[in-house]
DNA sequence: GGCACTCTTGACAGCGCTTTCAAGAATTGC
DNA sequence: GCAATTCTTGAAAGCGCTGTCAAGAGTGCC
């Protein structure tokens, strides 16, 4: 394995200083422009490229930026760290992803690991991790949150209205004509679902219907739990005729239980999710369910922490969940 | 913003040399029991965790390997990811993810980026990157190729046998009894679907069935185009009761194409994937599709550049493709 | 022509850590 | 009890780069 060349190996066959070199690297400093194309002959002729670890200690800046993410194969995610991948492109920055698997422990040992990497910033999807912990970390590096809002971090936060997005669901639902409408809730633990059954329950009671606690079943926000909340709902109670399912993925997990009861969708039961994850245009029936951007959030958040490395505080607009309205969702046959 | 504490202060306050301190954090010669107490102590004290950046600088590693995926937020590859990272949980190194997008060109800009961090190995994932070009690198740096097989680096690539995977696709249709499969192929530049298409093809052979190119429709791998290519198959022929997808994202629209049609799965025309990724088992009906390991085949990478790391050449057993029987298969009426 | 400036350049001191080297201390063997 | 070893330790030289500082060259002006 040859090593690879040295800045000194540049200035060596430039015959100039390594000072020059870095001078012309970084366009710190006006160079004369003999010496300047010394030097890029020399860059050239060598294929050199800085070691960024060296820059990283010399400069005092690593060029990562830490993300801790839930978990890598997590479609929703998924389309978040692409937007963040995607936002650093074309910059010095580059972002390392950690799984924290939903536990505040992993976590904090994920932001241990990238602190130890003297990571420029950090940002956090999601999650379980305490807002004092966060806030502290905020002292120590840029930091910006996804998915969620710290008080006094507020602009460094990244969310959208979860509440809003909910009672739109619902709201369609209820547009329809359905007036027993089941929720599969997220784990309580999280504030996705919290917020999500809050706005299942604003718009119940905004349009007269009646909260019935016996209509919501909980669910982890994957598939499997969608399907078993399906079946107990659908052994509760033999009058529901829509379905507000806190994400996508337990929507698919909820459709595949009517599936095997024969319960067809949308024509006896309306479904409706939340995320639009790429994949729900192609369920059969495609999903109708709530738009929530994650590529743009992912854009908006590398941002964010470019924006605070420079020093400014970028106020990103919040991104608006949207109904998108496909094939599993129809109006109540009387 | 504090700044990190470093090994120097933590030497002062213990009062030993910083080679001390460093000694006891890599274990790397014995000190007197006395001393390395004060030095833990005085870590504990600080919150002392030693600066990797520098760390790599020092003993030229970066403890970083770098990762060239195709897209971030594809299903298929984020398992591969996710198990790539776990593959390198409890060891001093990071995986850094770069998207290279199935364009040659952007995955040798990634290899570009990462070799200017200096990481200490490289993993690709598919790809278009040229044989010739991978082989140079792998002098460079120790490389893992995953999805391909590289000639005289075969011991540093890790794929599947496609052609058996798709073999057994073809074979398990054509012993239920269906006579005319069609296959939904992916892009002609890539090697996994040539290779599956020839598995197709051979399993027709052998089974005494014509191959008919008319029967196969080129896709790239996403839905939208597993369902354009249902159509123009259905448009060209009626006499279709089976169709063989190069992955399971295409299935899904094929699925849908027929959805719309009113064509039923698995009565009136039986669907086979290919990858198994986790939401086939979620669909309606379930997929029937064939397993491509893709979390075992990250961990298997990431021992593997672990062992080239250390100098050994880790040989992992080829993993096998296995048939998963779901429900969108059947017997053929007739 | 001489003085005050402005440009361009190289030397050098780090950034935070590892690692070699050699010295001093402790141990062993006879 | 003394020489020969073996341990433990600190000093110091990097790893590859940046950034400050000051010197030398060049420029403009009266």
């Amino acid at each position: 394995m040859s090593q690879p060349r040295t800045l000194n190996d540049v200035a060596k066959i430039a015959r100039v200083s390594p000072s020059t070199v870095s001078r012309i690297l970084n366009g710190s400093a006006t160079v004369s422009p003999e010496k300047r194309v010394l030097v890029e002959n020399a860059i050239a002729e060598l294929g050199y490229r800085p070691n960024v670890l060296a820059q990283g200690l010399a400069r005092g800046r690593s060029m990562i930026v830490g993300v801790v993410t839930q978990a890598i194969s997590s479609p929703f995610y998924a389309e978040t760290l692409a937007g963040i991948e995607q936002g650093f492109t074309d910059t010095q920055f580059h972002p390392m992803f950690i799984s924290g698997y939903w536990r505040a422990e992993s976590e904090r040992e994920a932001i241990e690991i990238l602190m130890a990497r003297r990571v420029d910033g950090i940002i956090t999807l999601g999650g379980n991790l305490e807002d004092a912990y966060l806030l502290e970390l905020a002292q120590r590096v840029p930091v910006v949150a996804v998915g969620r809002t710290i008080p006094q971090l507020e602009h460094q936060c990244l969310t959208i209205d979860q509440i809003h997005g909910a009672y739109e669901a619902v709201q369609h639902l209820i547009g329809l004509g359905h007036r027993r409408i089941a929720h599969i809730a997220g784990p309580s633990t999280h504030r996705d679902s919290s917020e999500r059954l809050a706005g299942y329950q604003q718009a119940l009671t905004n349009f007269g219907l009646e909260f019935d606690a016996d209509l919501v079943v909980e669910g982890n926000f994957q598939e499997r739990s969608g399907l078993l909340a399906m079946e107990q709902l659908l052994a509760r109670h033999t009058d529901i005729t829509a379905v507000f399912a806190a994400n996508d993925q337990m929507c698919f997990g909820a459709r595949l239980a009517l599936y095997r009861r024969g319960i067809r969708v949308p024509e006896d039961m309306s479904l409706i999710g939340f995320d639009d994850l790429f994949s729900a245009g192609f369920t059969t029936p495609p999903l109708t369910t709530i738009r929530q951007p994650g590529e743009e959030m992912g854009i908006g958040a590398a941002k964010m922490v470019l924006n605070l490395l420079e020093g400014h505080q970028l106020q990103i607009p919040t991104p608006v969940p949207s109904l998108i309205i496909r094939e599993s969702t129809a109006r109540l046959r009387r």
